[in-house]
DNA sequence: CATATACATCGATAGATTTCGATATGTTCA
DNA sequence: TGAACATATCGAAATCTATCGATGTATATG
């Protein structure tokens, strides 16, 4: 459970997440997600792992993109 | 907002204000809670501040003791 | 006033986290 | 197959965090 709080607890994660939620079907590829955070593609991977890894993502392959999705539970605690 | 999480998103915070919610009156001290942690009484009083800060507790000092308390923005996020 | 108690603050250190650029992996398409 | 694209992983540097013991501050009590 801290695990979870620990995740949303980084602005950038957080972010991350509103961005997903905000998405068209509340889903996203990281080449939609990365330009908006002004870090480099390879942190935004690194930080949605660890959002997968709290169990607040979900990711997707679909072709070449990697599509992020918010878990129920990332729903619960964002209300 | 990422503050409040990453408040709660260390085990010994989050141990710390499910302390606080289970004690008489939903009222803690630094002496009541710090035994159960392990950790030393400075960390502990440091932690407590951290959560006050995030505003996630309150802080009455009474006589001697300094009690803690849930906001209410504790209870909606722990729920 | 002197001592004891409860808590906060300080300074230092070990360990964790964020971030990057470089590189690896995997997918599509010519 | 080879080139191009999307993403992941790696290794290193800088910054942040948790923790402690020592000390400071405030309150009560003899």
């Amino acid at each position: 459970m801290a695990e979870q709080f620990k995740a949303l607890g980084d602005s950038t994660r957080l972010n991350l997440m509103m961005a997903v939620a905000a998405s068209g079907d509340a889903e996203a590829c990281v080449c939609d997600l990365t330009p908006d955070t002004g870090l480099s593609q390879s942190t935004v991977s690194h930080h949605l792992k660890l959002l997968v890894e709290a169990g607040l993502l979900t990711r997707t392959q679909r072709g070449k993109w990697a599509y992020y999705a918010l878990t129920p539970e990332a729903i619960k605690m964002l209300k």
